[in-house]
DNA sequence: ATCCAATCGTTTGAATTTGAATCATTCAGA
DNA sequence: TCTGAATGATTCAAATTCAAACGATTGGAT
């Protein structure tokens, strides 16, 4: 009988897919957050204001499903980009449960700025990759994300037909 | 002019790509955790059991390079290690500022058990992937964690070869 | 031999996150 | 209409993490 567990390779294969995942989006996340905390913005905050831009306002629990957190650490991350004047709740009319979120004129400038300077910086990172391998990480991470092939992405193109729309 | 800043097409699959990566992480990240607190280890010490288990005895400073880690984390996880039996801190004699982390009989038992059990769960949530996506995968993250592609892996490949070694 | 800088571990304070408990509001069924 | 379940937001306690400050120890330079 062999010393070692059944499906040996199998399983050493998915473990260095797995761990070298775990590790690429260790590195790719740690440098986007120094770049984007160097603008003044924690990457909760921006993922919100981000989300806001793209998508229109948006009620707490939206928010909470889209960004993939907690309920009560979107109200936390709200609470500091409202006292930061960025955005502003308001409380729905037709259901009284919800608290819309909209993002004011400050928190637009804020974003029409620091947006470009984010997607730079994913860009130059990403070049360490061929467009091939860039291609074919999206379309494999994408497998494995499953449902959550997300909002940024389409927003994403659909920003680049449209640019200062609601940054007046 | 046109509306959308310079290098758009290239930004926009660097960022596909990039969003990918950090949503399929994520995602993984969750199911993996999920899995090992359910057997009572929480992320962060099965690292510190796992790497005590590839790689033997190791000062603190040595494990918060390999894990990435700051020292100060490393050093709460130890001690919740250390309340549990699973290590044993010792100073090392030569160099006084040293501790030397162990693992003791009762935390090897509990790595040979959830070990198998953590690699059986990530052999299942890669198997959405065929083989050479999973080597794609393993490939093209490998490049972006750049000097990263650290001990796991190849203790892994030891691992299949000696069972149970040290666990006596 | 002494002093200074570097190294290692610990402690502390802050930030981020989750999950549970709570409260208000809405909606559906009796 | 009234009651209870469901929904959305907030609050609280706990866990995890980092960075900075600190103390002990070591080794090298003078």
């Amino acid at each position: 009988m062999p010393t070692h567990f059944k499906g040996c390779k199998e399983a050493e294969r998915a473990l260095s897919a797995y761990i070298n995942l775990i590790r690429a989006s260790d590195s790719i996340a740690s440098k986007a957050s120094a770049q984007l905390e160097q603008s003044g913005v924690t990457v909760g905050q921006f993922a919100v204001l981000e989300a806001l831009h793209h998508l229109g306002p948006m009620c707490q629990h939206t928010l909470a499903k889209k960004l993939l957190r907690s309920g009560g650490n979107v109200t936390l991350v709200v609470d500091n980009l409202e006292k930061r004047g960025w955005v502003r709740r308001e409380r729905q009319k037709d259901d009284r449960r919800m608290v819309q979120i909209h993002m004011t004129p400050k928190g637009a400038r804020l974003i029409a700025k620091v947006f470009p300077e984010h997607a730079a910086t994913i860009t130059k990172i990403m070049s360490e990759l061929t467009e091939n391998e860039q291609e074919e990480l999206r379309r494999i991470a994408g497998k494995l994300g499953h449902g959550a092939e997300a909002f940024c992405l389409e927003h994403f193109k659909r920003e680049k037909h449209n640019d200062s729309d609601q940054t007046k």
